[in-house]
DNA sequence: ACTCCTTACGGAGCACGTAACTATA
DNA sequence: TATAGTTACGTGCTCCGTAAGGAGT
């Protein structure tokens, strides 16, 4: 068994089992690899995918098991290189980072800004996608670190630490009338058109939640990905706005700000990564920043 | 990087860095070891060994980083090829089987009877260590599968099943005084001079502390470790036996046997393996068996 | 007819072995 | 001097690429 027999095998469950496509990926012609192929298949003795002729047009249940140990091989490898990398060209590489919208967009930056300054070479990679599929691609090693809320508790395969907590605020225009009314309730809440985040953004689900377990309905006018549209609209006077608290940090001045933590439960936002896999120096700094760093943008550590 | 320079460097650390040995074992000359290990080095950018001149005396630490990942891959290669096995020789294969002394001894004949009747072609080793060392070897796949009482509750690495529970009888001679004693006491069994296991065998150290919790100190007159040698000296006279309850199935008729579970703990006995390992038909069947099976042997199953 | 995969064949590269060299105990 | 490791060099294997041949859509 080679390893480039497992890379072939790989690349050939990723392109759909198109043996030319596989090839391509991999810089050879289709030749090679349908020989990858079958070196291996008659070295295991079993058939990895199911043919139509001599096309293939699936994967085997043993085919899936030895793609996933290959997958492991593989990562093992890349493992080994990095540690190569890491003495060698220490402040060379790539940081891929999965993340979900609005949130963590909202954090990275700040992070980011500080991670420049000690690795001011490594390229960062931002692969925006939803929680789910964060998951899937951290354990298939196509992004390195994932941040998010909402999936990735403790999905098996992964090493999840908690990074920080945080909650919402309600946003109104200057002189709205729910500026004065205290304390806030959730009744109150739902006199008053709302606007807030898509369902599957940033907490939206845990909202929707507790306006429901009371039996309340809030007018929700308009949902948005994005907490800049939802400040936008506030101000049009579309509504009055529940967003992430850490968002109102720069103080908009046509825009009064209450803090709803009481009312709804604390998010903890979690980064992961692959329990597998070998963390490069700037990685591990990467992660202690977030873990640390944060405190300076007006969000709450996680204690 | 190549499998092949992987296996050198992994051969290396089992030799205490000896390339000569190292290539013996692989079915290699020198040269070829060491070009591995030039090539990888070079490749990675990384010294791996400590050298005096062109002695290897001991592995840097980037080394044993490697190592441990270098490791990892070759398992899963290894875990691919168990995959084809199963499938084009299913009934063919080899099972190590780690295992502390005596205790498991008792359970593993029957079991392996009981599996041989399935697969009478696979190839059993037994191989005897003590609880520690059987881990080590669990996690770097010296054995396939552990079966011990004491160590590897949860130790990092390993998936670990429950068995079954055992606890000790007190074996004395017919007509003994201690046979007419109801209920036993730990301070009776303290009176007349005791046969027992060795230290670290057969859960002899929570023998130990029980007695010594209640300052209590048993006469200890001979430490063996093999129930048949206790066995042996109680009949000569030589004092009262405690031993493992499934071990006096067979009735011995001279021996009179008292159950002891009220006076001692519970012991726990648990197989594990490599979390990473791939378990082919023939030890998943020889699990359940372990897990189930041994009902028959007279030792209660692990409720 | 087009796409896709397999098989045959040839060349280039490289991995291993032999052997000479170097260094340590 | 004996033991251990590196370096040099040649041979044979094998891996990839070109190209021709089936097989499906």
């Amino acid at each position: 068994m080679e390893l480039r027999q497992l890379r072939s095998l790989v690349a050939l469950t990723e392109t759909g089992f198109n043996v030319t496509q596989a090839a391509e990926r991999l810089h050879l012609v289709q030749s090679a690899v349908s020989q990858h192929l079958s070196r291996l298949e008659e070295e295991l003795g079993v058939v990895l995918f199911e043919r139509q002729g001599k096309r293939l047009i699936g994967i085997t249940a043993t085919g899936k098991q030895v793609v996933n140990y290959a997958r492991k091989t593989l990562a093992n490898t890349e493992n080994i290189l990095a540690i190569g990398r890491d003495f060698s060209e220490e402040s060379l590489g790539t940081l891929r980072i999965g993340t979900t919208h609005a949130q963590a967009c909202y954090v990275l930056p700040s992070v980011l800004r500080m991670f420049r300054k000690t690795y001011p070479d490594i390229i960062v990679q931002i692969h925006q996608s939803n929680p789910k599929q964060l998951v899937e691609m951290t354990i298939n090693n196509t992004v390195d670190i994932s941040i998010c809320t909402e999936a990735l508790a403790d999905a098996p395969g992964l090493k999840t630490l908690n990074c920080y907590r945080w909650n919402r605020s309600l946003i109104a225009p200057q002189g709205h009338p729910i500026n004065d009314l205290h304390p806030l309730t959730l009744e109150a809440l739902c006199e008053y058109p709302l606007i807030s985040y898509l369902s599957g953004f940033t907490g939206a689900n845990h909202l929707r939640k507790t306006f429901a377990r009371l039996g309340l309905k809030p007018k929700v006018v308009l949902s948005a990905a994005d907490t800049d549209v939802i400040k936008t609209y506030v101000r049009e006077g579309f509504g009055i706005g529940i967003v992430v608290s850490s968002a109102n940090s720069s103080m908009d001045a046509d825009l009064e700000a209450q803090d709803l933590s009481r009312l709804f439960p604390w998010e903890t936002t979690r980064v992961a990564y692959n329990q597998d896999k070998y963390l490069r120096h700037y990685e591990s700094h990467f992660i202690s920043l977030l873990q640390t760093g944060v405190a300076n943008n007006g969000i709450s550590l996680f204690t």
